[in-house]
DNA sequence: CGATTTTGACCTGCGC
DNA sequence: GCGCAGGTCAAAATCG
């Protein structure tokens, strides 16, 4: 039905969190499609928790990013408006590529967290997940002094500000079900739900895709204010996800978790002290 | 010299 | 209870 996200090239898929949000998932669905795992330090049972957390699934075409040249040219996070610091990486299991983990070094305690990987079905995109509590607001991009990337390695991250995202992800012998999710009921339920989905099209961003979810765990009641339209911090969100490289995919998730707060208010503190 | 990346070890949730 | 996957930590190595 849209055109716009019908172009194969981009993948959206959506997860679900249910796993971590209830013990019993209604379906669990082939580990085909997509698997979100929860962003959150396994310190937080996955059981009841009340935490809200945002994820946003970016899909950006290599060649925006063609930082990687010398280098293993694995995935190379894409250069976001914050800064992010990678604390490890892992091989994925069905992937020939390995993901990147990545933290937000803009403000100290910073909760957000980026995964960067190359897409398994088109290994022309790569997917950056960028996770963040679902109400704190990134800080505020601490590279705007200086605003090159950090040559490492060749590696090109600029200070990136953590959004919310989700990942996705693609088995390659499951691709008719991604079809099928990318195609109808996720991409509907997006732009029904969301009226920024449109917006963002039209915005000029021409973001591949963008997919936007909501993770609630054990209490339905706030859910319907995370379904609603996004506040402003959504939306300066989305803002910045605007400065990502032409088309980009974007997802969103939302979770809410319940104790844990205390870690958190501290990286809330953090990040909306905007220091 | 400080900020980051690299990389293997360690930890946790999940399925069998 | 064990092993697999995925995520994070931490120490050493690098970059700038």
């Amino acid at each position: 039905m849209d055109s716009r996200f019908n172009n194969s090239n981009l993948n959206i898929s959506e997860q679900d969190d249910t796993d971590i949000a209830q013990d019993n998932a209604a379906e669990s669905p082939p580990s085909a499609v997509f698997n979100i795992d929860s962003f959150v330090p396994s310190t937080s049972s996955p059981k009841r928790s009340r935490r809200a957390i945002q994820k946003r699934v970016v899909q950006i075409p290599i060649k925006e990013v063609e930082g990687s040249r010398v280098k293993g040219e694995s995935n190379t996070p894409p250069s976001d408006s914050w800064a992010w610091r990678k604390y490890g990486q892992k091989p994925i299991k069905g992937s020939p590529y390995p993901r990147g983990y990545y933290r937000c070094s803009s403000s100290k305690g910073c909760p957000a967290r980026k995964q960067v990987e190359r897409s398994r079905m088109d290994p022309t995109m790569i997917v950056v997940t960028y996770a963040c509590e679902h109400n704190h607001p990134w800080p505020a991009s601490r590279n705007h002094h200086h605003h090159h990337k950090s040559a490492s390695n060749n590696k090109a991250i600029v200070p990136a500000e953590p959004v919310a995202a989700a990942r996705v992800e693609q088995e390659p012998e499951s691709k008719e079900k991604f079809a099928e999710l990318g195609d109808g009921s996720l991409m509907s339920t997006a732009e029904d739900e969301f009226g920024w989905f449109g917006e963002m099209e039209r915005t000029g961003t021409t973001p591949s895709a963008v997919l936007e979810s909501t993770i609630l765990t054990g209490d339905d009641t706030d859910v319907a204010s995370m379904f609603l339209p996004m506040r402003e911090e959504d939306e300066s969100l989305f803002a910045d996800l605007g400065e990502l490289p032409e088309c980009s995919v974007v997802f969103r998730r939302v979770g809410m978790d319940r104790e844990e707060e205390r870690r958190q208010q501290r990286a809330a503190a953090w990040c909306g002290t905007t220091s």
